[in-house]
RNA sequence: GUCCCCAUCAUCUAGCGGCCUAGGAUACCGGGUUUUCAUCCCGGCGGCAGGGGUUCAAAUCCCCUUGGGGACACCA
C-alpha cells in the first residue's frame, strides 16, 4: 500500500514551490491508489501560527489537493519523547550541555537509493553528531520527521531537493529506531527568473495569491505538474490526465524557472475549455471588485447575458480579472474609452438612421442586428469598414473585441442606442 | 570553504547509443481568417556549456573543466 505526505511547517503561506510538493505526492498517491496524509509541521512554536495553518488548508482545498489522513506534529511529543528514550536507553544517544544528541559512527559511508537521483554517498564523517532533543525538552525536526514518517508507515518521502543532504542523518535514525525504509524521491526546485531559489522577491510566491488575481486551480495545477514533470508532448492536462498519467519517471532531475508567461497562456487554454456556468460564477467577484458594478446590477443583468458575454470574451482573457474588465460594457456604466470619437455631418445622419433601425428589430439577435444595421448602411451607400471602429468605440469604449453584432445584441438594445447617441 | 545535486532553444521540456541535418510548447517575428482584437491555422527565429575519452555509431555512457542550484543550526 504507497502511503505518503506532505509536511509542511505552518510558518508562512504555502507558496508554489511547496503546493508543487504536495501536489507530486498527491497525484502519487492517487496514481497508485493510495494514502496522501497531511502532516502539519508545527514544532516550532515560536513561528508556527493558526493562520498559516488554515492559509494552507485553504490553499491545497482551493487546489483540489485533498487529504486521506491529518495530523498535527504537537499532538505527537509524547511518541517522540518515547523515541528518544529508547534511542538513550540503548546508548545510541547521549546528551550533552542538556540537549541529547545523536551518535553517528565516525568510520565509513551512506549510500542511498534516491528515486530522481540515482545512488547518492555521504561519509560519515561529514554527518557528525546531532542534536535530537534540544536542553528544553523539544525536539529536533530530523528526529521527528523519522519518528513520524515511521509511524505513519510513509513508503515514499517525496519532498525538495533541499532536503537531500538531512536524508543520511535520517536514515541513520531509521536504522536506529529499527524501522524500514522509505523509498526517497528528492524533486529539483523551482527557481525564479534569475534562477535563483524562488522567493518573495520574485513577487508572487503565494499560491492564493494566484487565486486572487484571477488563475483557474485545473490552470495551477497544470502548470505546477508540468514545472518538473512531463508526458511526452502534452502541455495541457485536466486533474484526471494528471492523475492517470503521473510517475516519477515522468519527473526530471534538474531546477525548473517559474514562467508567468505559460502560466497565463496555460490559464487562458483552461478557461477557454471550462464550464460556462462556473467562468461567469467565478468571474462575479472579480467583476464586483472596483464596486462600479453592483450586485443588483449583476443580476439585472440576467444569467443568459452574462453567459453569452462571458463566452464571447473569455477566448481573449488570460485571467478572470482580464475577463471582468472586458465584462463592464455589458452593464448600464460609463465606459472609459480609449478614444474620442467625432462624427462627421454625414456620419452622424447615417448613425440616426442606424439607431432607428435598431428600433425596429423585434428580437436583438445578433443575426436580426446585423441585418438591421447592414441594411440601413447600404441604404446610405455606406459600407461597414467605415464606421464599425466608431460603433465598437462608443458601445464598448474599445477599438477591439469581439464581432460587433454579437456586442450589439449582448449589450442589449437600450444601453446600444444611448451609448451611439452619445458620439451624435 | 566543505559536501550533495544539476546541465538540450530566452523559458518549460521530448530524447533514456543508431529513428536527431535534435521534436513539442510558451514568448517573439511573419502570413492566413476576421469589421477590429483575440482565438484558430500556416510559416519563421532559436539549443545539445567546453574539452577529452568509450564505441562502427554519442544530445544520450565515463572523466575533467566551467556554470548553476542546494545543504552545512539546540529552523523546518
Amino acid at each position: 500500500m504507497t502511503r505518503v505526505r506532505f509536511a509542511p511547517s505552518p510558518t508562512g503561506y504555502l507558496h508554489v514551490g511547496g503546493a508543487r510538493t504536495a501536489l507530486f505526492n498527491w497525484l502519487f498517491a492517487r496514481h497508485n491508489k493510495g494514502t496522501f496524509v497531511l502532516r502539519i509541521e508545527d514544532t516550532d512554536q515560536e513561528r508556527s501560527t493558526e493562520a498559516s495553518i488554515e492559509h494552507i488548508i485553504e490553499a491545497m482545498q482551493w487546489l483540489g489537493i485533498n487529504w486521506d489522513e491529518y495530523y498535527r506534529q504537537t499532538e505527537r511529543s509524547k511518541r517522540h519523547q518515547q523515541a528518544a528514550l529508547e534511542l538513550m536507553d540503548r546508548k545510541l544517544a547521549y546528551e550533552h550541555d542538556g540537549a541529547w544528541w545523536f551518535r553517528v559512527p565516525e568510520q565509513g559511508e551512506l549510500t542511498f537509493h534516491d528515486a530522481l537521483l540515482g545512488d547518492i554517498t555521504f561519509r560519515h564523517e561529514q554527518l557528525k553528531d546531532f542534536v535530537i532533543r534540544r536542553s528544553d525538552g523539544s525536539f529536533v525536526y530530523n528526529f521527528v520527521v523519522v519518528v513520524d514518517d515511521a509511524d505513519m508507515r510513509i513508503t515514499h518521502v517525496i519532498r525538495g531537493d533541499d532536503h537531500t543532504t538531512n536524508t543520511p542523518r535520517q536514515i541513520l535514525l531509521y536504522q536506529a529506531l529499527e524501522k524500514p525504509l522509505p523509498q526517497f524521491a528528492h524533486l529539483p526546485m523551482i527557481l525564479g527568473p534569475d534562477r535563483t531559489r524562488l522567493s518573495k522577491r520574485h513577487g508572487v510566491t503565494s499560491v492564493l495569491e494566484y487565486r486572487r488575481r484571477g488563475f483557474l486551480p485545473e490552470a495551477m495545477v497544470n502548470f505546477l505538474a508540468r514545472l518538473g514533470w512531463s508526458h511526452g508532448d502534452q502541455e495541457v492536462f485536466t486533474g484526471d490526465q494528471l492523475i492517470e498519467l503521473f510517475t516519477l519517471q515522468g519527473v526530471g532531475s534538474s531546477a525548473a524557472v517559474f514562467d508567468e508567461v505559460k502560466l497565463h497562456w496555460i490559464n487562458q487554454q483552461h478557461m477557454k475549455a471550462a464550464d460556462l456556468d462556473r467562468i461567469v460564477e467565478l468571474v462575479k467577484p472579480f467583476a464586483l471588485k472596483d464596486d462600479l458594478i453592483t450586485e443588483a446590477m449583476w443580476d439585472q443583468a440576467g444569467k443568459d447575458r452574462l453567459l453569452t458575454g462571458a463566452k464571447l470574451l473569455r477566448d481573449r482573457s488570460k485571467t478572470f480579472a482580464d475577463l471582468a474588465s472586458s465584462m463592464r460594457v455589458l452593464f448600464p456604466v460609463p465606459l472609459e474609452k480609449e478614444e474620442n470619437v467625432v462624427l462627421s455631418q454625414q456620419k452622424k445622419e447615417v448613425l440616426q438612421a442606424v439607431i432607428g433601425a435598431l428600433s425596429t428589430i423585434e428580437e436583438f439577435t445578433p443575426e436580426n442586428v446585423q441585418e438591421a444595421v447592414r441594411t440601413a448602411l447600404k441604404e446610405r451607400g455606406v459600407g461597414l469598414r467605415d464606421v464599425a471602429h466608431d460603433y465598437r468605440m462608443a458601445i464598448t469604449g474599445t477599438g477591439v473585441g469581439p464581432g460587433l453584432f454579437d456586442m450589439m445584441s449582448v449589450i442589449g438594445r437600450d444601453c446600444v442606442k444611448s451609448r451611439l447617441k452619445e458620439i451624435l
